[in-house]
DNA sequence: TTGGTCACTTACCATATGGTAGACAGATCT
DNA sequence: AGATCTGTCTACCATATGGTAAGTGACCAA
């Protein structure tokens, strides 16, 4: 039985896996990721794999649990900024985009989450549904304050997570519409989003 | 060999198979579709699907085709809608709704599309190009007569799909959220997207 | 009647997959 | 030194997968 604390070095074999897996599982998708690539990929014996992570599910689970902490420790510090209600959504996105230049299988991830069944998906919204309350509460408390345009809170929530996710994720489409994944689209699409949703929320022009 | 007619007729065993295959591709995607699983459902052989689709590539080829041309006759009409931009904006959103509740496979298949490779991927956006660049260059003329707030045309379009999609087919996140797959939720849904996109696009209050 | 085509079936097959059993080297403990 | 534990490897396996080869009955034209 694999020791309980060798997830916690960054070399360690079990999070080497777990950064390969989250990978391929971002990038080709859970179903089309085989652990003997995985294990090809990590010069390392599929059965490696299957010493710390005794299936494919729990392997999953694993990057689930791993990937919904991070993306919870980001997100949850631009969302207790100081400020306005517009200048604290526009640091939530700031803060997703950055973590998309920085980590962008996390991005690919959370795409890939909304396709896999019930189990995997509610493993991960359930993770995240801390910071899904919190960021609710927050939009409803600055529409009752007049600060914002009114919405219903969590559709327009999820709208956002849409827009962003799409912005982020769409690499085939954003090809197609001449966005090469560029730095300097990165940006463009940013501003444009910021833009969308700042006349979308915001109640006075400043 | 296969007649070349034979998925026109809504019953024969081809056209069978391009419903169930776009159904599963769409909910369970397409590596974890197999031809066995399809043909269960269909009870047929599944050397019958390979009699009529040399194989699992070519059958989603047939699917990729098929769904492009039907999007594109849904979409077609209502972006030919005469009126002021909002109008017309309002009408593509509401066409993609009815759309959503009459063939949701469609939307997911959609969905997919982003997530598969390139070969798929990029056949499918090239038959839906023609559309994309209509629509592009619609809003591009609205916004230069003012119609509507100055925005990237093609990023605007992403965002656009992006949301409409995503309040569509992110059915955990929805169910996540208190909204179930009900004709009420999509009425709401409708109403916020259309709430969203009209404060975020036209300039004058109306 | 016969020859051929069409739609589909039964019988196989090579490969890849997730997973199991057990051996083995090195470190650690007694 | 001997026993035990840890991490990895070699060897194997049952199953599922996409795909091939060779039929079979129905129909149809000559």
């Amino acid at each position: 039985m694999p020791t309980s604390n060798g997830v916690a070095d960054e070399t360690s074999t079990p999070a080497r896996i777990l950064d390969a897996a989250l990978a391929s599982f971002a990038t080709r998708g859970y179903e089309a990721t085989s652990l003997d690539a995985l294990a090809a990929g990590l010069e390392v014996r599929k059965q490696t794999i299957l010493y710390w992570f005794p299936s494919k599910e729990v392997l999953l689970d694993a990057v689930i649990d791993r990937s919904a902490i991070e993306l919870s420790e980001a997100l949850e510090g631009s969302l207790a900024t100081a400020g306005t209600g517009w200048v604290r959504v526009e640091a939530v996105v700031r803060s997703v985009f950055r973590l998309a230049a920085r980590q962008p299988e996390l991005l690919g991830l959370v795409r890939e989450m909304g396709r896999l069944g019930a189990p995997a998906a509610t493993r991960f919204v359930a993770a995240l549904e801390p910071l899904v309350s919190r960021a609710s509460e927050f939009l409803e408390a600055e529409m009752d304050s007049g600060h914002m345009r009114r919405h219903e809170p969590r559709l327009l929530l999820l709208a956002i997570y849409s827009t962003v996710i799409g912005m982020l994720t769409e690499v085939e489409l954003l090809r197609a519409l001449g966005e090469e994944p560029t730095a300097r689209s990165l940006v463009r699409r940013r501003a444009e989003i910021l833009d969308l949703l700042r006349s979308a929320l915001v109640t006075s022009t400043a």
